[in-house]
RNA sequence: GGAGGGGUACCAAAGCGGUCAAAUGGGGCGGGCUGUAAACCCGUUGACUUCGGUCUUCGAAGGUUCGAAUCCUUCCCCCUCCA
């Protein structure tokens, strides 16, 4: 078994870079630490592509260390250049706040707070940065970059080579981060920042800072940024982002995104988003590819949705794609009575669902035999929809290919 | 501030007075093969339609013309070079 958390954190392939991994390894072995990650609240809610930090926290509690999330009410008011090839937009300011409360919620799903010793501390940069002073800031902190360093790094660099601009505001980011390590450091006694790869240099001068200011060790450790095999990034699909949030995303959709995880990613995928160990894993490595897909579906929703509903999403696929029947986690429209009862038209029919966009796309995809009612392929546009086809509990199902499907049912 | 180049559909990129709802590639969607995978092959990709057409779209607003993405004017934005 793993027995150290740096050990553990490299077994499921979450390392990237550590500033210093000697040493804190040595650290988190004799104490219980502080850890912190950023997130930014740029959107009302975090998606797939902050998972792999927000395990981070989860392995920190597993060995007893205390996880610091920082919601950076501050930063998203200037926009992270790293990794960016253009300026972002700024959001208004109390957009920025609505979204630090939602994204809290998910990480209080995600991380225990029974522990008082382990229980994650919440903080918001704009505490801090909301009310520095210019001057005294240019004095204290300033000081300790050189232009010349701050030239070097990858975020600014690669926008100054593209000849993309960079403005002053967003060249400031790096600082700004750097100071809210050093801000942790000092009044939550944090030594150590995670973060993506592409943080590392906004890290790094985390740590440098702590130094010369407080002439103190800290320590920077990154993680590996996610592609997919298929090149893409992760957690954003052609039909939008996969949010940890079930009003934004079913959790039968967020079991859907993983049982189709690529072949040549599932063992990965295990090891980084599940709880099950890493001796478990290696154990089933040989197992049929399809159900090791179902064990990471089941794994990754039961954390973020619970039991119940990782257990109805599997039947729920078991009934559409082996039975062919409908399953109940299905997303249900209501249909008035009376507009069955004038013998509508499929098409019309199926615009009144919401289910299409346009009609144009549903007699698109009619003619590319894409379109189901109750499994049966829809041959003509014409259809009269009437009663008949609806079941005895006046549900019916309709399907856009193999993977989408809505139930329909009759209200008076 | 001066001199050039450019803004075309989800993205990239052709078109440069009518045959342009706009080539091509990517992406998306659907079908086939399969395993709800990948790869591959095929179809499709503005809206509405009584399937004859009709309407909206090529940075924005005006104008020329029987007719404009294409020509002219003004404005906005982006890029390159110079200061």
């Amino acid at each position: 078994m793993e027995n150290s958390f740096l050990q553990e954190f490299k077994d499921r392939q979450y390392f990237n870079q550590c500033t210093n991994e000697s040493d804190l390894e040595r650290l988190m072995n004799a104490n219980k630490i502080r850890a912190y990650i950023g997130f930014d609240c740029t959107a009302n809610s975090l998606h797939v592509g902050s998972l792999l930090q927000i395990m981070c926290l989860r392995m920190l509690q597993k060995y007893g260390h205390q996880p610091i999330v920082l919601l950076g009410g501050g930063t998203t008011r200037i926009g992270d250049p790293s990794g960016k090839e253009e300026t972002r937009k700024i959001l208004p300011e109390k957009e920025i706040e609505k979204n630090i409360k939602n994204i809290q919620n998910i990480f209080k799903i995600f991380l225990k707070s029974k522990n008082n010793k382990t229980k994650p501390i919440f903080v918001n940069n704009y505490k801090w940065l909301g009310k520095l002073n210019y001057i005294k800031f240019l004095r204290d902190i300033g000081k300790h970059f050189t232009i010349n360093k701050m030239l070097s790094f990858d975020s600014v660099k690669l926008r100054l080579d593209r000849e993309q601009s960079l403005s002053y505001m967003e060249f400031n980011y790096m600082i700004l981060q750097a100071y809210d390590f050093l801000e942790l450091n000092k009044t939550k006694n944090c030594v150590l920042q995670i973060g993506g790869s592409d943080q590392w240099g906004n890290i790094v001068n985390g740590v440098d800072l702590i130094k010369r200011h407080s002439s103190k060790s800290s320590y920077g450790l990154t993680t590996p940024l996610i592609t997919l095999a298929s090149g893409a990034k992760m957690g954003k699909t052609e039909k939008g982002a996969i949010w940890l949030d079930k009003k934004l995303l079913s959790p039968f959709d967020y079991w859907q995104y993983w049982r189709n995880t690529d072949d040549r990613d599932v063992l990965k995928f295990l090891k980084m988003f599940t709880d099950l160990s890493v001796n478990e894993i290696n154990k089933i490595a040989n197992d049929n590819i399809n159900s090791l897909k179902v064990v990471l579906a089941n794994e990754a929703t039961k954390m973020l949705h619970g039991a119940n509903a990782a257990f109805k999403a599997e039947q729920t696929a078991k009934n559409i794609f082996e039975k062919g029947s409908i399953g109940d986690e299905l997303k249900t429209i209501k249909i008035k009575k009376k507009l069955i009862e004038d013998n509508i038209n499929v098409i019309d029919f199926i615009m009144n669902t919401n289910f299409f966009s346009s009609k144009g796309e549903i007699r698109r995809t009619i003619k590319n035999k894409g379109l189901k009612i109750n499994n049966e392929t829809v041959k003509d546009e014409n259809l009269i929809i009437s009663k008949k086809i609806f079941n005895e509990k006046d549900y019916l199902k309709i399907s856009h290919g193999k993977k989408n499907h809505i139930i329909v049912k009759i209200i008076d």
